[in-house]
Parts: C-alpha cells; structure tokens; sequence
DNA sequence: CGGGCTATAATTTTT
DNA sequence: TTATAGCCCG
C-alpha cells in the first residue's frame, strides 16, 4: 500500500522523498521531524521496494527508537520490526558481538555501566599510587571518556597530552584497557572506539555493512560526537544515502562530546548534499515561539532558521518574581492546582529545573499542597545497589572474567569475604595472570587462607557455578540466581525498612525480566533476521557471510547470534532472545530509566530540562530562572558555554504547547549558602510584549506561609495573581521566609481534627498511593509505599494522606 | 570485619 | 544543606 504523503507539508514532503544522495535536515523544535523520518522509511518500503534490512535508522534514545519503530510499524505494518533501528551504542554492540574475537574480546563480552567504569578506574588509580586528591577521578575519567570519544586509543592519546592532568589520565587509560580486556569488558565510550576500530581496520566487514545498508539516518545528528561521526561516516561512503536530522539550537551536550561542527559542516562533508529546513511549528502557541525565536536570536553559532506558526498567539508568558525558591514552589504548587481546576490534567504540566539539586524544595511544597507529581531522572533504577548486585551476579554467571562484578558480590550478602581475602585474591590474580574468579577458585586449595573463609568462598564460586547451569524460563533462572546467593533472604533478615524496599526493588526487577522476555519472543526474531533466499539483495548478504560476519565457532555467548540459527549466508542481524541470559543482560545494561517513562498517570511532571529534550507538555514551569543558575556560573566565563546554556533555554520554552511560566527567585539557597542573583538574561531576551511579570517584583508579595499550612483549598481555584493564591494571615514584603516558618511552627499548634496514626495503618496518599505506617513519630509518620518500595517520612497535619482500611487492631 | 564517624564536594548525564 | 566516600576503632 502505497504511504500517503499528502499529508505533509512541503519542506517535510521534499524530506521524504529525497531519498538518495546525502541530505541535511534542519528541523525546529516541534517542526515534524519525527514523522518525517517515520514516512521517509515507510515510503523506502512500501514505494521504493526496498528492503527493511537495507535500512538503517539511528536514534539516541532507546525511547526514540522504540517509538520510531512503532510509528514506522503503524505505516509499513509487521515488516518493519526486520529494520535496524537503534542507538549508536546498540547498534555498536551488535556489530561487535558478531567480530569480538577481532578485537581480543569474546562474543560475550559485558558492558560496564558507569559505576562499574569508576570502581575500575578507582582500583587502577590506588594501584598506580596516583592520590586521588591531586588527580580527582572524576577529572581522569572525563579525560578518559573524551580520549575515546575522540577516537584517541592510549598511544595517541599519551601522545598528543601536555598537562599533568592529562599525562595521569594517559597512563590510567592505558591501564584501563589492558583491564578492560582482561575483564572480557568494555564500558560505554569503548563501544563507540571499538566499533569504529573494528570498521576501520578490518576492511571485510566493512564492506559487509555497507553492502548492507543501503539507507541511513540519523536523528539528533548535533548531538553526535565524534567516534559517532566517523561511524557514520564509514557506513554511508559507499552509498551515501545518508540523511541527517538535526537542530543545532538544540544541541545541550557538548559537555559531553557532542560536537556542533558534526551538522555545521555536514554540507561540506558531503558534497552535493541537499538541505531542507523544516520551520513550521506545530506544538506551541504564537506566543511561546515568538519568546524562543526571540531567546535563540541572541546565538552566534548558528544556522538561521525562522520557525513559525499558524497558531494564535495564546497567553503571555508568565514571569513570577518568588521571594526564596520556598515561595516559588509554592507558587507553582498553587498554579498547577488553579490549572488543573480550570480542567488541565496534571499529566499535561511539567516542572524543568536546571539542577537536580532544585528539585526538593519543589516535590517539598508539591507534598504539602497535595500536588500529585513523579520526578524524572535522579536515582536510577539499575544503579541501586541491590538491583546492581542482582546484575553482577548474572554478569559473572556469563562472563566469569568480569574482576568487577567478582568483587562487588564476592561478599554479598555477607559471607566473611573480608577486604584482606580480596586484596589476597587480587594479588594471587595479578601474579598468576587469572581472573578474579579463577584466583578464588584455586584459592579453595590454598591453604594459608583460614577455612571459614574457604568455605565462604566456595559458597560464592557455587552460586555462579550452578548459575550457569541453570535453563528453561528466563525469569526462573533468574529467580534461581538471586535465590542461591541468597540476597533476598539477607535482606530480609535485617528487618529494617530500608532493606525491605530494596527486597520489593529486587521483585521489581524480576518485573522487568518478565517485560524482556515478553517483548523478545521468537517471534519477533524471526521477523528481525531475514534469510538470504527471502531477500532481494542476496549479493549484499553474500558478502555479508564472505566477510565472516554470521557467527562461526562456539564461543559462550555464540548461542545468541541468531544469523546461527538462520543458516548459512543470513545477513548479520543478532536479535535478542526473550530467553537468553545474555540478552537479557546487555538489555538492561543499554536500558536507562528514561525508557520506561509512561505517559499515563496523573501526576505533574518534574525533570532537569535536558532531561525535558523530545518531550512536550501542554503547560510548562520553569525554575531557578536566575543568573548563575541558569545561565550555570561555570558557563558564564565563556561564549560558547553561554550559548550552551541559551540553546538549552530554548530547548525549555520550545517544550511548552500552550502556557509557559518562568519564576526566579530574589533570594535562594543553594547549598547551605543564600545568595542573591539578578534574574537571568534569558527572561529579559523574551521581548517586554510577550511577557506578564507578577510576584515581588512587581506586585510586592511575597509568601506568608500557607504553604505551611497544608490546606490545599487555599491554593486552588484562587487566582489572585501577586500570591498565586489568597493570603493567610499577616503579608508583607519583607522577611517573608522567617515568618514563613513562624507561622508554621504555630500552625502545628493548631486544633486536632488530626487523624490518629498507628503502626500498621493502611494509607493512600495522592502521589505515593497506597501504603503502610511503619513509625509514628510525634506529628511525622513513617510510610512505607509499596509502589516506591521507600519510606517516606510525612507530617500528618500536612500531607495529602488518608487512613484506608486498619488493619485487624 | 563491619559500623559509625568526619571530611568533602556539589551542573547537566540520551548510552 | 546534603550525600557520599574514606578512615578509624571496637
């Protein structure tokens, strides 16, 4: 069925339909980029006659991924799940899976996370006797990361490095790979090296994949960094049907990589390429994109661009002038609860900060005024420390020469496994050239080591043993795992709440397991690895299979290279299996939090405003709007960091539908240590017209503590517009904070119409749900939240929380 | 070996 | 202010 492209607009048509030859796409914020891309691959397909596996579509996000998949899925229908649509580190880890024997790696190698790459690198520092204080490791591993980033392997980078700083970072880094590749590892940024070291030096499986994908994309292309860059470079020299998508008034991470000149220059790097801007808007209002253009204008760096809308212009943009960020929280508190009086779903609203920091004084006046909210971001799920045992212990059972995992689990749960028995270990691992794993074991025979503590080890080593034995249903084995170690009974032996919360974040875990395996069945793999009979390109796979690429031998991990199972000559396309450990694993290790944000629920939405890039919200705060907040004060000494920080602002408006607000506080304290700051250049950028200012500055309010008082019908639906929200008791401009917290401390005086709590209690709380009482103390409860799996610590007279059902008192 | 204490640092974090 | 990491003592 031919795709229906009527439906577009010109500059978005043009897109679609340019499909060979290279071709930049410059597209605002809300301008369509994404359907674009989604009709151009759908047109690929059922207008072109070309193959879905000839295609390849590059996103940054697993997230976007996904939905480009499902959006593609809805035009093309089931045989576009047979398309390669990735991240760049996914796509790398295929690719590395096939050839990691090129590379000295085996097909099963794991991949670090963050915290694992910061052990390592910690442990090599002290092994080098480098003082940690002198050299901060944060400063090594930056070095580091940009090192690889840069496609800079340790002699190049040794190389090329000056500075003291840098001449340390060299000889960790050197050490770090030898590490690395002892542990049968790689961390994040060694995907990208490796994978473009494994294209660029073995000319074979180059050709293979090029042969392959006849058509790229790439999505957030100013985004890229550059080992991205030459990724795709490689890929797309043959063809060169590569299209770009990007805006470089969105690009907020060079502090991570990204490189602006990646889109700057696409035009030069290909020559002959065309270029399409896409200007329409079609999320916000005449007004909030007026306010952006007008913010963004100020950028030097740019390629121009004059977004524009059919919309009408809508409200003003509200600038709320709070006394302390105590004040704007609850002035945000209140104009959540007005809008969502007039009939504005919470999930629809969404708070943006510039610091993670900013958030508590927000979730704190949310909490008091009843406002439901989830916050995005902060701790992440798989970095918990249980959750981060559970993973090491399925790593080992993989990969037993990850030392890493080895050491975190060798004593957990506490077996007697002491920091001398390690150090030892390590040592007999160093000397005798094992692995950690492989020093335990003949440990078992070494008797210098106490008994007890042989025993302790032997206990650990048949843990991971008869892990590996384990098959049949993934989240059994699993389940079998984490059972044999014993991690939840430990847990559950210490009988504290904290441990409790972290046996229900294990049981969450063994959740998502159950997801994995229900969204990799077989049947989604047959769909994903075409065979070379059913495909038109059949010289393309030959090559494919001339180059090595579909897995020979049997290594370990050789069982989850599907191109085994599909026979001879199938194009190296590795699926993950719903039932494979492995799988499972590199899943979760490419997974963020940020994946598995719903849409659903009612809850206000608060998140860093990076955090905030590809979303949009009918209603939008945005917090801190204060010199050396936002702009940062580290980026204020130089242009280039300004106009960072400047694209970010216009990444926060742009995210805005309908209304958006920008409060700054007069006063604010950060980090034990109030200061004043003017409010920030971004606001004054806004053109005077398009602005209404309230609060302090202009209407000398300030906040006398209703905030305190918890009554959540002093908020809604009172639209005095200096307060945000009718007044309790004394007002004045001055020494507001003070008196805030007087009238508080009185308030807590007042008159008990006060539920009694008692232990045991079962509670519903508007944002938390349901949940236990664990302690009462005094005015504060404790309540344990079976939805969180935390407890958190509640005022009675103050929280939006009701008693349920006693239990049998 | 493990718990508790003090020094210390503290943007942003798609993978 | 707060979270965390390293250190010291029982």
């Amino acid at each position: 069925m031919p795709i229906d492209l009527s439906t577009l607009n010109e500059p978005q048509r043009q897109a679609v339909e340019r499909t060979e030859g290279p071709l930049l796409v410059l597209a605002g914020a809300g301008s369509g980029k994404t359907r674009v891309l989604t009709y151009r691959i759908a047109h690929l397909v059922n207008d072109l006659g070309v193959a879905p596996w000839e295609i390849l579509a590059i996103t940054f996000t697993n997230k976007a991924a996904k939905e480009m998949r499902e959006r593609v899925g809805q035009l093309v229908g089931p045989r576009a799940r047979g398309m390669w649509v990735s991240t760049f580190h996914s796509m790398c880890v295929r690719i590395l899976r096939a050839d990691a024997e090129r590379l000295g790696f085996t097909r099963s190698f794991t991949i670090y996370d963050d915290a694992d790459s910061n052990r390592l690198v910690k442990e090599i520092m002290a092994q080098l006797d480098i003082d940690p204080r002198r050299f901060p490791i944060r400063a090594i591993r930056g070095r580091i990361s940009e090192a690889k980033n840069e496609l800079k392997v340790p002699a190049d980078f040794s190389a090329s490095v000056v500075d003291p700083v840098g001449k340390v970072a060299a000889r960790v880094y050197e050490v770090l790979q030898q590490r690395l590749r002892g542990a049968n590892a790689l961390d994040f940024d060694d995907l990208l090296l490796y994978g473009f070291l494994l294209l660029k030096h073995h000319p074979e499986v180059l050709e293979a994949y090029r042969a392959r994908f006849r058509y790229l994309m790439v999505d957030e292309y100013q985004d890229t960094n550059h080992a991205q860059y030459q990724i795709t470079r490689l890929l797309a020299e043959k063809h060169r049907n590569i299209m770009v998508v990007g805006d470089d008034d969105q690009s907020i991470y060079s502090w991570r990589g990204a490189d602006l000149r990646n889109i700057l220059d696409f035009e030069h790097d290909y020559p002959g390429c065309a270029v399409v801007k896409l200007e329409q808007n079609y999320r916000s209002m005449g007004n909030i994109l007026k306010a952006a253009n007008a913010v963004i204008a100020n950028n030097a760096e740019r390629k121009v661009k004059n977004l524009f809308t059919d919309q009408p212009d809508g409200e003003p943009i509200k600038v709320y002038a709070a006394s302390d960020e105590r004040d704007e929280g609850r002035w945000v508190a209140g104009r959540i609860e007005q809008r969502h009086g007039e009939g504005m779903s919470y999930a629809q609203m969404a708070v943006f900060y510039r610091t993670n920091a900013q958030s508590r004084m927000i979730e704190d006046m949310f909490l008091r005024a009843g406002v439901p909210y989830r916050i995005v971001g902060g701790t992440r799920f798989f970095e918990r420390q249980e959750i981060s045992d559970v993973m090491a212990y399925l790593t080992l059972v993989v990969n037993p020469a990850d030392d890493i995992a080895a050491k975190r689990v060798i004593n957990v749960p506490r077996r007697g496994v002491g920091k001398t028995t390690v150090e030892y270990l390590e040592a007999q691992a160093r000397e005798q050239g094992l692995t950690f794993m492989e020093a335990a074991e003949m440990a078992q025979a070494d008797m210098t080591i106490r008994a007890a503590t042989r025993s302790a080890i032997g206990e650990f080593l048949g843990v991971v043993r008869e892990g590996a034995t384990y098959s049949g249903d993934l989240r059994k084995v699993v389940e079998a795992i984490i059972d044999k170690a014993g991690l939840i009974a430990a847990l559950e032996r210490e009988g504290t709440e904290e441990a409790f919360g972290r046996v229900e974040n294990i049981k969450e875990f063994l959740g998502v397991v159950d997801e994995f395996a229900d969204t990799h069945t077989d049947d989604d793999a047959l769909f994903e690895a075409p065979t070379v009979t059913a495909s038109p390109s059949g010289e393309a796979a030959g090559a494919v299979a001339g180059a090595g690429l579909s897995a020979t031998g049997d290594a370990a991990g050789a069982a989850d290279v599907r191109a085994d199972a599909e026979g001879e000559g199938a194009p190296p396309v590795r699926v993950l299996r719903g039932d494979s450990l492995p799988d499972l694993i590199e899943w979760i290790r490419l997974r963020t939090d940020l994946d598995s944000v719903s849409e659903d629920g009612q809850a206000v939405t608060l998140m860093t405003i990076h955090a905030s890039k590809g979303l949009e919200f009918d209603c939008v705060f945005v917090v801190g709007m204060e010199e050396s907040l936002f702009p940062s004060m580290r980026t204020m000494q130089d242009p280039a960091g300004v106009e960072e920080e400047r694209r970010l602002a216009y990444v926060a408006i742009t995210r805005a539908r309908r209304q958006l607000c920008l409060t700054y506080a007069t006063q604010r304290t950060l980090y034990g240590q109030t200061q004043v700051n003017p409010v920030s250049r971004f606001v004054h950028e806004i053109p005077d017209g398009l602005r209404s200012v309230t609060g302090v500055g202009s209407a000398g309010f300030s906040g006398t503590g209703w905030e305190k008082r918890g009554s959540r019908r002093g908020i809604a639906g009172s639209g005095t517009e200096a307060g945000g929200g009718r007044v309790y008791g004394r007002s004045s401009a001055a020494g507001s904070a003070q008196r805030a917290r007087d009238a508080g401390g009185a308030q807590a005086g007042r008159p008990a119409t006060r539920t009694q709590f008692a232990v045991g209690d079962a509670v519903s709380h508007k944002t938390f749900g349901a949940g236990h009482v664990t302690k009462v103390e005094g005015d504060a409860i404790h309540v344990r939240f079976s939805k969180l799996g935390q407890v958190k610590k509640l005022l009675v007279d103050y929280a939006p929380i009701v008693k349920v059902e006693g239990p049998a008192s």
